[in-house]
DNA sequence: TGACAAAATGAACGTCGTTCACTTTACTCG
DNA sequence: CGAGTAAAGTGAACGACGTTCATTTTGTCA
């Protein structure tokens, strides 16, 4: 081996946190490989040793605020008292989540890997844990429906949050005087799931 | 004046023409400035010549796209038999035009005009035209709600609707073996919105 | 110490949006 | 008709970007 301040794992993890670090405050545009390198004290050649791609390294931080995001929801699920109100904490600290850490949100979903490059089955699984965290809920709110209908109303009711958040923070809402969380609540409502019992 | 094979509002429209073809088949990263000035047979400097920036070339591109949503929806509102039909009609075209017309729809939404430059009003006006076409029907169908409830559940559907789509087409919905379609309607069913009488 | 390979470098390439000094053109007027 | 003028049109050039790779630097071990 030789030259050795780092090994190449901290030079990866060294370079996904700065890269984390300029995303979270200047956005996904704000970020490029000069600038990561200077930051780590390497050049840009040393990043592309470690990452095959600016790509794939914007994907290991969306792997992060993906796991952040699966944290945060299921601390929501832990702390409510009974399904309805585990449904309604989860999708107010996704709204949260959207809210502060904008830039951080934003970028997990503007961001897309080339069509040649496949998605990484780890990110894959997560995603769909996310979805699952909302079906038990969901399954424990309506214990009648059928597993495909309680996939059609997660997906449903998670689309329809991030859509909410979408338009909201592009400003393409018209929402003038209105409040983010207020839209939020109306689909809740609409959902059956707000301070109601079981 | 001089030198005529097109005046200058020609050439603008002949940008728009080139730009949004361009859209149409690449999408927005499948398009660029030497690309459309070779295609539309003038040089880059022309191209600045009457647009100060790319992007409000593609600012009026979706223009034009939101204006074609505007009179899609509009004509399934006409051809609907009562409101509740309306809003069904006008969730759906959107859908369609969001899985017809991809690339379209998606630079639509993904692009945003630099923050020094104003969003004109004129398209501030026809967005809002969207959501009042769609409050209309929501105040057909609720009659006894206030203005802004009215205001919230457009959003709130709207929003959702969006959504489905933009997680859907990125693949970012889990959804192997569902039918977008069926996803949308699980939403509208919770609006109490599909296939119901006044 | 010398030799080898891993690690690190940064100049260079092609592409992008954008600019602007320059050329070309059509029209005006003596 | 021809010189002058201003609009129209041009494309080389700039800086920033992601990416590559021939080259240099370094640690390790015989």
């Amino acid at each position: 081996m030789a030259r050795g301040k780092h090994t190449r794992e901290e030079i990866r993890l060294l370079a996904i946190d700065v890269a984390e670090q300029c995303i979270v405050e200047h956005g996904l545009q704000g970020m490029n490989a000069r600038h990561i390198a200077k930051e780590m004290g390497y050049a840009v050649g040393t990043l592309y040793q470690v990452f095959k791609s600016m790509d794939l390294l914007i994907f290991e931080v969306n792997m992060r605020s993906l796991l952040a995001l699966e944290k945060n929801l299921g601390a929501a699920v832990q702390d409510a008292a009974h399904c309805h109100a585990a449904i309604e904490a989860m999708v107010m600290r996704y709204v949260d989540y959207a809210l502060q850490e904008t830039n951080r949100w934003q970028t997990l979903f503007e961001h897309r890997l080339p069509d040649d490059v496949a998605l990484p089955e780890i990110y894959q699984k997560h995603r769909a844990q996310l979805f699952r965290l909302l079906e038990e809920q969901l399954k424990c709110a309506y214990p009648n429906k059928f597993d495909k209908d309680i996939a059609l109303e997660a997906r449903a009711l998670w689309a329809g949050v991030h859509g909410i958040c979408t338009l909201a923070l592009l400003n393409k809402l018209d929402d003038d005087g209105l409040d983010i969380k207020d839209i939020v609540q109306t689909l809740l409502v609409r959902f059956n799931t707000v301070g109601g019992d079981v």
